[in-house]
Formats: structure tokens, C-alpha cells, sequence
DNA sequence: ATAAACTCTGTACGACGTACATTATACGCC
DNA sequence: GGCGTATAATGTACGTCGTACAGAGTTTAT
């Protein structure tokens, strides 16, 4: 290659966007931010990554390979895998709230999503699912997973509440609601609960396996 | 009350607001966009709302009413009411991709949330369920619906780009990818359709109701 | 040695959400 | 029935965002 040396690579930028989440994890990463971290103008970026879009790809490509998909393709029984990859990805994405809207901005068609579907696939099929199934299986486990951080994620306490109160104020204003939701007010006060994700998800999988009889 | 009289009111926000996405469906509305069309400046929305969340929050009422929760009271099989509703919701949703970040910048609490949530509630009820899995099932077809609205949202072909030809590119992608994969690359390419949907949902009522043996 | 290719900077633009002071309006009260 | 006061809308402004574009500096190929 011709010009001057390049100061930076995408993997330097993935890292300070990470960093940046360690240090606010519910403050949505901006270009301007990372430039400044990395010491660099806006418009550096630029060499690197076309657009803002992009660049939220990469770092959803990251968080997918840090869930682990690699425990996805075997060893374990079929079920656990899934159910642990979605739980996990689900706690890294809940652990830094402010990377959530980043899979909502564009196509997954990266290498790790591939992978990941291919894991997923994997599970499903030897799981006894028809190919077919399994594909629309392994889908239907991503937008619940997805589905679910970005719900919760959305009703995360604020800076300031602690999760206890808002989780009791939640209960109170159900316990006010219609009688079917008053009556149920303890449990659905909390929905956005990891036990709550993983029902659902083992919800979703039952209905899948059920799908073959 | 005292002061001049009000020119606007917040349903007439959330009118200009629906026209907006009527004009621009994939665009998301801004607050300064909504002023513009009441012919009003900026700043002035701030006296029927207090910030641009809660305008938001608005306008996912109005569209959680749009999708008819009032059907979701009974007349129907229970199971046609849950996914009539779902399926309902998430094509009001894809119409209007811009207004679909708007279901997770805050918690879902107003009066029609509340109103869907106990009619998914009696629908389960009605299909056998426990009062707590009946409040876990509702959150999970939410959960589900969302995520699947908001991913297929994310996927949506930008202008100039036909469906069929981005399902077509979809295809080829995955057919070059791992074995499973490739293999199911016709199925999978249409994760995003409104079949695919259907079927998630379906396999996670199935699911919900193979808890009750 | 020179030209071409490439990186980064400087500067700028328009859009966004929102704050604050100011002006205009309408009701309640004496 | 005029007047004070609460309220609505405006005018103006600030800081942040993504991104465009021209120019300066650096490296490699010829």
C-alpha cells in the first residue's frame, strides 16, 4: 500500500467503544466519542469504517464472539447450548445497555452472526429438527433473545433508582391495574428478569421439539 | 384554567406525528419535524410533553391501539386472539419502520400496554394456563413480537432496493456459507416474512401450553 | 527524484434535543 | 370592569451529533 502508515485498525476502535461501555454502560457510544478516546479527529473514523451504521456492525460482531458461540457447536447436551448462548449474550448485552440499539441498526451478516447461526443450527438439527424447522427455530431464538434485552434494556432504572424500588413500584402500579393483571402483579413485575428470559426461551424450544410429533 | 388557550393538543401531536410516518414511513419523526408540520416551533411541544421520550411513549400507545386490543377480549378461539393481535401489531410496526425504536426508549406502561397485556393474559388464562405462566406467556409473545418486528425493521431493503432482490442476495450469502447453513439458505433468507413470524409465535404458544403436562 | 496514493487534520454544515428569557393572552378577583 | 397573575407560544441560543470537503503531510512505486 501507498500512503503514510495507518495509526489505527478496527480492532483499536472496537476496543475504545468498549471501554467507553465499561465506563457508561447505558450512554450509547457516538463516533465523536470514540475519536476523542482514541485521540484522533471525527473523521479519521472514516478510514476505517464508511459510516456510523458500520461501525455499530463491528461492534455487534464483537459482542456476538464474546457470548462465547464456539460453545454453541458441541460437547454439552443440544439444549443447554442454546439456552446458554442466548442467556449469555443476553447478559452482555444487559450489562452494557447502551450497545442494545446497535443490533437494531442494520443487517447481522457478519462472520460471527454466520457462525452463530450455524451453531444454533447445529443444536437444533441434532436436537431432531427438520432442516427447515431448525433454521426457523434458530431465528426464533436471536429475535427472542434480542427481543428480550432490548425490552428490558428499555426499562432499566434510571441513574439514581435502585432496581429493588423500581421493581416494587412496578408491583404496586400492576397490583392497580385489571383483575387478571392485578392478580399476577408479583410475577409480571418481573418480566425483564434473566429467570423470565430463560422461561421464555425454554418456552420457545419446547414448542419447537413439540413441532415434530 | 388561566393562561391563553391551548393550540394543539397531544392527539393532534400524534396525528402530525402518524402523518409524518405516513409521508416518510422509514424515517424516524423528530421533534423538531412534528412542531414543523403543527406549523409551531420546537419548543413549543415541550408544554404537552416533557420530553422527547415521552412523546414517543405517546405514540406507542396510539399504535398498540391501532393493532385492535379491544379483539383480544374474546369472540375467537384463544389462540386466534394471541396471534391475531401479534401479527397485527408487528404489520402496523413494518409499515412504519421509523417508529419502531420508539417500543424500547422507555418502559411500555400506558393505559393500552396495561389493556393489551391483561388480554393476552385472559387468552391464556382461557387456554389453560396458571395465572403466573399466563403473565410469563404474555411477555414472552410481546418479547417475541418486538424483537421480530424490530430485526425485520433493521433488515428492511433502503430505497431504491427491490424485496425480491435483497431476498435474492440474502440467498446467495448464506448459500456460501457452513454446511447447515448453506443448506437451509432458501428458508432462512425469509426470516424477516411475515410466515416466519407466525411460526415463531406459534411454536412458542406451543410451548406455553406443553407446560401444562 | 518525482509522482501518485493514501492518511489525517481543519473547518464547516445542517439537524437534533432542549434550556431560558420574553412576549402575548385569557381567566379570577376585588 | 380594570388588573394582576398564571400560562402558552416565541425568539434565541447552546452543545452534540453525523458527515462532507479541501488541504497538508507522509509513504511507496517508478
Amino acid at each position: 500500500m501507498k500512503g503514510p502508515k495507518r495509526s489505527l485498525d478496527v480492532s483499536k476502535i472496537v476496543n475504545a467503544v468498549m471501554e467507553l461501555l465499561d465506563e457508561e454502560p447505558a450512554a450509547a457510544p457516538t463516533l465523536r466519542g470514540v475519536a476523542a478516546r482514541l485521540g484522533v479527529r471525527p473523521n479519521t473514523l472514516y478510514t476505517y469504517v464508511p459510516d456510523r451504521v458500520a461501525l455499530e456492525g463491528v461492534v455487534v460482531e464483537h459482542l456476538l464472539e464474546l457470548a462465547g458461540p464456539a460453545a454453541l457447536a458441541g460437547g454439552t447436551p443440544w439444549r443447554e447450548r442454546i439456552t446458554g448462548y442466548a442467556l449469555r449474550l443476553r447478559a452482555e448485552l444487559l450489562s452494557r445497555p447502551g450497545v442494545v440499539p446497535f443490533f437494531f441498526s442494520g443487517p447481522m451478516n457478519g462472520p460471527n452472526a454466520v457462525m452463530v447461526g450455524e451453531g444454533l443450527l447445529a443444536a437444533f438439527t441434532e436436537g431432531g429438527l427438520r432442516p427447515d424447522d431448525a433454521a426457523r427455530a434458530a431465528y426464533a431464538v436471536i429475535v427472542h433473545v434480542l427481543g428480550s434485552a432490548a425490552l428490558a434494556a428499555a426499562d432499566l432504572p434510571g441513574p439514581g433508582t435502585s432496581e429493588a424500588e423500581t421493581l416494587e413500584a412496578r408491583r404496586t402500579a400492576l397490583a392497580a391495574g385489571p383483575p387478571l393483571t392485578a392478580a399476577t402483579a408479583a410475577t409480571a413485575a418481573a418480566w425483564n428478569s434473566p429467570e423470565q428470559a430463560e422461561w421464555g426461551i425454554n418456552r420457545l424450544i419446547d414448542g419447537c421439539v413439540r413441532s415434530l410429533r
